[in-house]
DNA sequence: CATTGTTTCCAACAATCGATGGAAAACTAA
DNA sequence: TTAGTTTTCCATCGATTGTTGGAAACAATG
């Protein structure tokens, strides 16, 4: 209960949990230097200072968006995770690839906010670059594409950034791929959620000649404890 | 030899070159609104009035440099599709991505500044909403995809989508997923490209149960004249 | 009620942004 | 050289940005 970010979430109505979510849609739809704290403050329907009352510097404010999201996203994993657990490989990869894309779809600011962290650089390096962990190593373990933490190779983990960004491009891209295609957005989604399994899923199916790099089956049941970070 | 655009493309020692070719790289690294007109000047090394002598306004130089990159980019392509010209599918997918991922990799600052055309917004949105000829119903051809242009099903378009994407995603996040990875840049490139081919690949193996929407090959050649825009 | 602490807004600040007018410099052509 | 054109820079503008001080409004406590 110190931070304020741990306010925001513990209170989903207070005011501080009320510009965080502006900002994170905000945040994810122009990135950091293309959003303003005005525009924001203006989304909640609140004057500019009180917006620096609460969250203080932009970054500051931006910084507990990423970690917010990042939280987020950590708990629908391990959501997910739980369905799946202890069905076969394919299946595992499947439905959640399934899942995390209709959870994503619903909170599209998500992927944004990850993808310009991919890719966007920032003028003041020094104030944004605080650390997140990666959850990378928990999706190859609970996926089952390694036993545990430290049989994680980076072939792997490059395999893993690859099925991520796969669900993120088509989620944060639906503006510019849908006004390309021509189609309402119920029939892009699942057109998404089909291209995706069309794409990826044959790689880490059962048989295939080369790069046999992946785990049959239930291995884990023992390391699912050490999940939580 | 009407457009600036052209000039500096005809000219590449010229200022107006310069200035374009350093445009794409700190658009590319910092967003249309993290990029700065002074930060531009100040990289060629001139003074920002004679930035805007020779480009006008920061959106016509940004739209020049999107227009740029396109055509760098579409004429890589052809390229590209003259090597493959004649080889199997799978042979043709293949070398391309790989091809394509060399290229990118050399010129990074196209696939970032095409991520953020697709995700990011702009502030005045109105002024960055010119037009630019999509290149997907041309990959989808010349990979053998579909037999000509009005046999392209969104389907096919997505799958394009998703195969160029997974290539800007590695490209653009380098920074991002090495230090990660904590791999030099050399190793970096060659992951990437053995992660590609291993995630993408095996969706269009020839003889697959599920999705078989791909032409065998051998159906191009008469279409091959009309790919110049 | 009065008082104390918390929250919100108004007004303004310095810094930086995109953009321009005009003088100086550089170049071209005679 | 001279005249004319093109290019570059200096100085500056207004608008917008992030940010803050301080007054008003509100809430809780005695």
């Amino acid at each position: 209960m110190a931070t304020p970010l741990e306010k925001a979430r513990k209170d989903p109505d207070s005011m501080k949990a009320r510009i965080l979510h502006k900002a994170r849609l905000i945040f994810g739809q122009y990135g950091f230097h293309g959003a303003t704290t005005r525009m924001i403050a203006e989304e909640v329907g609140i004057d500019i200072s009180t917006l620096y009352y609460h969250w203080g510097e932009k970054s500051d404010l931006y910084e507990a968006v990423i970690l917010d999201i990042n939280e987020d996203l950590r708990t629908r994993l391990l959501e997910v995770e739980d369905i799946i657990h202890g069905m076969p490989i394919e299946k595992r990869l499947s439905i959640s690839l399934d899942l995390m894309t209709e959870y994503l779809f619903d909170h599209a600011e998500v992927s944004n906010l990850i993808l310009f962290r991919y890719f966007a650089k920032t003028r003041d390096e020094s104030a944004l670059d605080f650390h997140v962990p990666e959850v990378v190593t928990d999706i190859a373990r609970s996926l089952g594409l390694a036993k545990d933490r430290k049989s994680i190779t980076n072939e792997i983990r490059m395999q893993v950034l690859g099925l991520m960004n796969a669900i993120h491009n088509f989620v944060s891209g639906e503006n510019f791929f849908r006004s390309m295609l021509k189609i309402p957005r119920e029939e892009y989604i699942a057109l998404a959620k089909e291209t995706i399994q069309f794409l990826l899923l044959p790689a880490f199916a059962g048989t295939r000649p080369n790069g046999g790099r992946i785990e049959e089956r239930n291995s884990a049941k023992s390391v699912e404890k050490n999940s939580k970070a």
